[in-house]
This record gives C-alpha cells, structure tokens and sequence, in this order.
DNA sequence: GTCTATAGCATGATAGAC
DNA sequence: GTCTATCATGCTATAGAC
C-alpha cells in the first residue's frame, strides 16, 4: 500500500560513468532522443540505432552510456517519472476546497494527456514494457505510486503534510482518478472521438466528487 | 459514435487460401499459436519463430497462411474480439433491474480479468500495436465499439433490441465501465495489489449505478 | 567521451522439394 | 498444404583508434 519510499533495487547497470558535465548532458541526450523516437514510431520499431539517430550521437556513444537497451528503456521511463510533477503544475488554477481540487485536477490531467498524445502511448507501451521485464516490474509500481502520492497531496494542499486521515482518504481519491485518466487515455486513442471521450471526463469528475463526499461522511460518523 | 458496422477494410492480406477443412484448423492453431507466445512473453520478444514453435507449425506454413508477421498479429485482435462474448457470459447472474445488472456485469468482467491476467497484458499490448500500424487503427476502434455494444445490451436485455434512449443510456454506461475496467487492469498490473484495487472495484460499481440513476432521471424529466 | 568499423547473431520472409 | 534450407537484412553489442 506504501512501498512508494521503496529500497529501490537500483538500475542494474546503467552505467553513469564519470559524470562529467558533457557526460550528464550527453546522457540526457540519449533519454529524450529515445522518447522521441518511442513517441513517433512506438516499441515495435524503436531501435537503438534509431534512438542514437534521434539524439545525434553514434551507436556507440549510447551503448558507452547504456549498457544495454533494456536498461536504457528503464532509465527513459525513471525520466518520465520524475518529468511528471512539473508538467501538471503549470496550468492548474488551484481552488481551496478540495472538491473543486479534484475538478480542477482532472481537468488539467486531461488538457495534458490530449496535448501530449503520443507521449502518453509511449509511457503505456514503456509501462506495459517493464511489466514485462523481469526485474523491473517494482519501477510499473514506483510510477503509480508517485503518481498516487502527487495527486493526494495535490487535492488536500498544495504540497505540504497530510494528516493520517487526509493521506487515507487522499489516496483513495487519487487512485480512482488515476483508473479514471488511464481507461479514459486507451478509449481516446481508440475511438480517437474526443467529443464522447469528453463525458467520461465529466462523468469521471462528478463520480471522484461523489467519492470524496462518501469517505468524508464514512470518516466523519465512525473516525479512528 | 456508432461505427461498429464499419465498411472495415479486409485485412489487408491474410490469404486463407483454399479453406481446406484442415487449413483452418491449421489457422486457427497459429493463431491460438501468437496468442499463446503473445501472452508468455510479451510484444517484445515475440518473434515468429516462436510463434511457429507454440503453434507446433514450421516457419514457412505460418507464411503460408499470413504473408506477414504484423497481419497475424492484426488476425489475432481480431480472434480476441469475436471471442470476447463468449466469455463473459459464462459466470453471469443475470438480475433484471438494470442497476443490479450493471453491479453483475462489473463484478463478471472483473473476475474474469483477474483470471486471465496474462490475456488481459496482450490484448492491451496488440491494442497498443494497432494504434501504431498505418492503417490498422480502426482495428482498435472496433474493438471498443464491439465491447461497447455488449456491454450496452447486457444492460438492459439479455441480448434483444434496444429502444433507442436505452441504446443512448447504454452506450453511455458502457463507455465508463469500460474506462473503469481498463483503468483498473493496468492499476492492477502495475500495482499487482488486489487488496486495493478491489476497493477501485467497488467504487466503479457505485459509479455506474449512480451514473445511470442521473441518466435516466435526466430523460425522464426532459425526454426526447 | 566519442568515433569508425565490424563481429555475431536473430529476424522476417522466400524458394522449391514433396 | 507442409516441409527443409537458405537468403538478405537489420539488430544489439563490442573492439579499438583518436
């Protein structure tokens, strides 16, 4: 329920050699160079000779950084993690009251996911992709969970301490809407209908409010 | 929003040539084949040489049937499909109120997904491939459009007609069970805590029924 | 740290006997 | 309709100069 702090069996080998300032850059380069390449032509024809094209370095250059294609895949997907905070934060109004919070969460989550289309399919198809590793099915869980985390905290404050009840209640909220925003993500794609896809969004917000109202009340009757 | 009795473009090579009795059962067999292989390993490691092996075919018969690997793979979606109803039918208590059917039907889908688990994985995998292959996307599209379908008929009848405000209601229920249902898959995977995603189960349920309580309230008051 | 060059191999697909 | 044998290609990964 809250391995999100996890030990976190480290990338097995990805390589990070020195670290020199290019170093890191260069590194950085080969990330973004294969969701970009993810992005355009998904996993089936994602190469690493089309990622080292992407990011304009030679084969050998990636393979001096990433030991192997596997984990250069897990080191993208680390990356998108951790990009995730700062991509929802821009636009969202923030109202006190948490039930417009959750409005307004949603909201923003979905502007995101239908300005970033193929950035969403590649971050399923590259979650799909370590659940099918072995060895890295704890990095599918550590993404939901900071996922889970960053939508609790962002309903109840705006980033501050939770109360013990708060975080219950917060990360039942946050999974709901996290089912709600992944099943809404593959319907979208494959009805590609934005206008029906559009009242699950407001059948998505209406049901999280309604969610919220009962763990209150729940809470409230019968607390501890 | 009804392109479920599409023109669909025949796909577009998969010969089946004379139809011998024993050629499609030799068919079938490679598809059941992919499947199989599909489910064990994944996209990424599924090549046609183990789909031959897992099919218990040799190569060169598998391209006898399909001219390629990826209208094999677009062949297997289409298996999946047709044999999606089937399935749920099987474990169903069919109550007569719409409200307790849709808790049966929710409760039905997702036993049914907690037993296949591995089937859940590759459907999502080849919905995912056909989105990225020109021309195979309304592949995806039909998918959803035939569990949208059933879905909306389980609804309200066993399998009869539909009235046309049932159909509109159906079709509105069924779009977020399925949201809710694919969301939780992937939750579920990702997560592989049931404990938890059982709660997202409920919630769903609570969801749709109260979805359809404001449906159905909203035509009664303004009909047509 | 980045490159050229290449090893070593698995892949999808085909030719042609039976 | 199914097989054996093989082709051509493209893959991941490495060796070694700079």
């Amino acid at each position: 329920m809250d391995d999100n702090d996890q030990p976190a069996p480290p990338l097995p080998s990805t390589r990070t050699p020195g670290a020199t300032r290019k170093g890191v850059e260069t590194r950085a380069r080969i990330i973004r160079g294969a969701l970009e390449a993810l992005e355009s032509g998904g996993m089936e024809t994602l190469t690493t000779r089309k990622i080292a094209a992407s990011a304009g370095v030679k084969l050998a250059t990636l393979h001096y950084y990433f030991d192997s294609k596997e984990n250069l895949l897990l080191a993208v997907l680390e990356d998108l993690i951790a990009d995730m905070a700062e991509a929802y934060r821009q636009d969202m109004s923030m109202p006190s009251d948490p039930e417009e919070r959750i409005e307004a969460l949603i909201r923003s989550m979905w502007r995101y996911v239908q300005r970033t289309r193929n950035k969403q399919l590649a971050q399923t198809e590259l979650t799909l992709y370590a659940l099918r590793t072995q060895g890295a099915e704890w990095l599918a869980a550590r993404q939901y969970n900071a996922y889970i985390d960053f939508y609790c905290r962002l309903v109840f404050h705006g980033m501050g301490e939770l109360t013990e009840e708060q975080r219950k209640i917060g990360t039942a909220i946050a999974r709901f809407m996290l089912i709600g925003i992944d099943g809404l993500i593959l319907q979208n794609f494959a009805l590609h209908n934005n206008g029906d896809t559009n009242e699950g969004v407001e059948t998505l917000v209406i049901a999280t409010r309604d969610l919220l109202h009962r763990l209150r009340s729940e809470a409230g009757i019968q607390p501890g």
